[in-house]
RNA sequence: CGGGGCGUAGCGCAGCCUGGUUAGCGCACUAGACUGGGGGUCUAGGGGUCGCCGGUUCGAAUCCGGCCGCCCCGACCA
């Protein structure tokens, strides 16, 4: 391909309302432009690219023996009506209507359609397991789109559905799949964990997360340093911690005065205990009542697990007027002796004695408290675990990661086969119904998360597998040597199959150097009279960070280095 | 949805507070000359309903009101 030919616009600064490192280098690179708020178009650039991701998936989906469908993103209402989520999904599902006052959203993901074919189909469980995947834009009206492609209300998903006879089916499939995404993100380049994660509002019986590690990332998790255990926070488990404070039956509760001390550090110092000895007592708003939620005086409340614990889908902090009702004191003095309603202590937070708590009276705390003896709580993991917790699986230590979402996987269960009549006769001639897995990958989201991962100050630098072009050949000069040069070049590589961009612009060399390190071409080759002398061009790998470090090879075998290096890196990861 | 910010040429910005004739600067773009290995220099150009609607005023990019759009933090996120 050959630039003068090519829409390729590079920008010299970034347009002023991009800032995670991805949007703006797919801007100045000239892989995307912004039609509105979390919508993209693709260019040139960006659509090879995103078909190299595509691609790789499609491989290993295939290879997983998945097949590959097309179902409209057009939807009548019917079938989210039937499972329940058109009322459900909420402001998120992006409706319209008809010329004949028809109800109709864009797909957001596809479980009931794909039931919907599958119920139609599959009679026997001789039909079973299926497994079907496709790779379709998706729309989801987020609150909040944001960092370019990373949350888009228009975006490219690769959502795969599978259907079994039974859990045990089931959970083969999405062994298989486990193994497909592995082989995927391992292909991308990508430094990622696999982590347990919550199903959601999906339902079902378990779902992964596959995250890839970088520092921009919306997703916190932690991972063991020596196992394979890893989490996402909203789900993470710890290995409980040692019991603290003195051995035996603590004397008596004790009032003491604490003015104007609220907080834990505060109160802390006043009484000259640590911040493990403490109970922190927080009023939350649960599903219509006040619930106290108690952790360590050094850890915080997990809402999300507070939320599950509970039986419910989301908690808030009380109103300091809640509070005030709920306690009888100020916010700050809140504590589970004589607390009127539910308490949930954390584990950790069980395991302190002779503790500290709020005496649910302003400027007065309660010591000498023993959990059990003077308050009685359910008994829960609801905390944040930190770094340097211990692994619930090996007792190594706990690191914290941010990682962007890639991928997720889930077990369905029976959610939507059974609200919609997906069903099979087994052996016996016995009606069953279906069990369902479900598997997401974000194909535009990648595209940027493997950049958040592989960049440097002067661009992109794309792994060979994913690089819209292997190699970027730059003439320097418009002699006829060059020229014949670049173009004997250009034509070794195209027919070895390799994806070659010509930079043939009547550009000076500093401008061409500098836009092809931005759009971060694997291998460059300059080509120019100088080096011609002697027979020579220059070969300089993108991932080299000093520009002076370039590599001379002969004209007449640089065709055959470059086939050797492209076919070794790919091979390399495939 | 709560909080903050922004909207002036393709991109980055100044001007607005304190209203006043042809609305500026850098990059990019066009033409020419010089230059030619890491975003060069000079000369001459083209490109703007100052987000939209309304108001105040002799006069509005500038002041006032309303609306729209976009970005960031948070809530939210199958």
């Amino acid at each position: 391909m050959r630039y003068r030919n090519s829409l390729l616009p590079t920008l010299k600064e970034a347009p002023a309302d991009a800032t995670s490192v991805s949007h703006v280098l797919l801007l100045r690179a000239g892989f995307i432009r912004r039609m509105g708020a979390g919508i993209y178009g693709f260019l040139p650039l960006g659509v090879r690219v995103l078909n190299k991701v595509a691609s790789i998936i499609r491989e290993e989906m295939n290879r997983a023996g998945s097949e590959e469908v097309l179902l409209p993103a057009l939807l009548p209402a019917e079938y989210f009506q039937e499972s329940g989520r058109w009322d459900t999904f909420g402001d998120t599902l992006f409706r319209l209507k008809d010329r004949k006052r028809g109800d109709y959203h864009l797909g957001p993901t596809h479980e009931e359609i794909i039931t919907d074919v599958i119920r139609r189909e599959v009679k026997s469980y001789r039909d079973l397991p299926r497994s079907l995947y496709q790779i379709q834009t998706k729309f989801r009206d987020e609150p909040r789109p944001r960092g370019g492609l990373l949350r888009c209300r228009e975006f490219i998903m690769k959502d795969a559905y599978s259907f079994h006879v039974s859990e045990d089916d089931a959970k083969q499939g999405y062994e298989t799949m486990r193994l497909a995404y592995r082989r995927s993100f391992d292909r991308m380049g990508l430094d990622y964990r696999m982590v347990k994660a919550d199903s959601g509002a999906m339902g079902g019986s378990g779902s992964a997360e596959f995250q890839v590690l970088v520092q921009s990332g919306e997703d916190l998790l932690v991972a063991c340093k020596s196992c394979e255990y890893a989490a996402n926070l909203e789900v993470a488990e710890s290995a409980p911690l040692a019991p603290v404070g003195p051995d035996g039956e603590p004397p008596p509760v004790e009032r003491v005065h604490t003015p104007k001390v609220g907080s834990i550090a505060d109160v802390s110092r006043f009484l000259k205990l640590p911040e493990e000895r403490f109970l922190k007592s927080l009023v939350y708003l649960a599903g219509g009542e006040l619930v106290l939620a108690v952790v360590r005086g050094d850890h915080e409340v997990h809402e999300v697990k507070l939320a599950r614990a509970l039986g419910l889908s989301e908690v808030h902090l009380a109103s300091a007027a809640d509070v005030a009702k709920a306690t009888g004191a100020a916010v700050g003095f809140a504590g589970p002796v004589g607390f009127k309603g539910r308490v949930v202590i954390d584990r950790d937070a069980a395991n302190v004695r002779d503790a500290v708590t709020g005496a649910n009276e302003s400027d007065h705390h309660l010591t000498h408290v023993s959990v059990g003896r003077d308050f009685n709580a359910e008994v829960a993991q609801i905390r944040q675990v930190l770094a340097g917790d211990r692994c619930p699986s090996c007792g190594a230590e706990l690191d914290c990661y941010r990682g962007i979402e890639a991928g997720h996987i889930f077990l369905l269960g029976t959610r939507y086969t059974s609200a919609m009549g997906g069903k099979y006769l087994d052996e016996t001639g016995k009606e069953q119904t279906i069990v369902m897995g479900c598997y997401g990958i974000g194909v535009s989201r990648l595209v940027a998360t493997v950049i958040e991962q592989h960049h440097d100050q002067n661009g992109i630098r794309w792994p060979m597998s994913l690089a819209p072009f292997q190699v970027q050949v730059v003439a320097l000069g418009e002699s006829p040597e060059v020229k014949a040069a670049v173009a004997q070049i250009e034509g070794g590589l195209e027919q070895a199959g390799i994806e070659v961009l010509v930079d043939d612009r009547e550009e000076r060399p500093g401008v061409k150097f500098k836009d092809a390190d931005l759009v971060g071409v694997p291998l460059r080759v300059t080509v120019g009279e100088k080096g011609l002398k002697t027979g020579h061009v220059e070969l300089k790998p993108r991932s080299e960070p000093d520009p002076k470090k370039v590599e001379l090879v002969p004209l007449d075998a640089i065709v055959e280095t470059l086939v050797l290096r492209v076919r070794r890196e790919l091979g390399g990861k495939a």
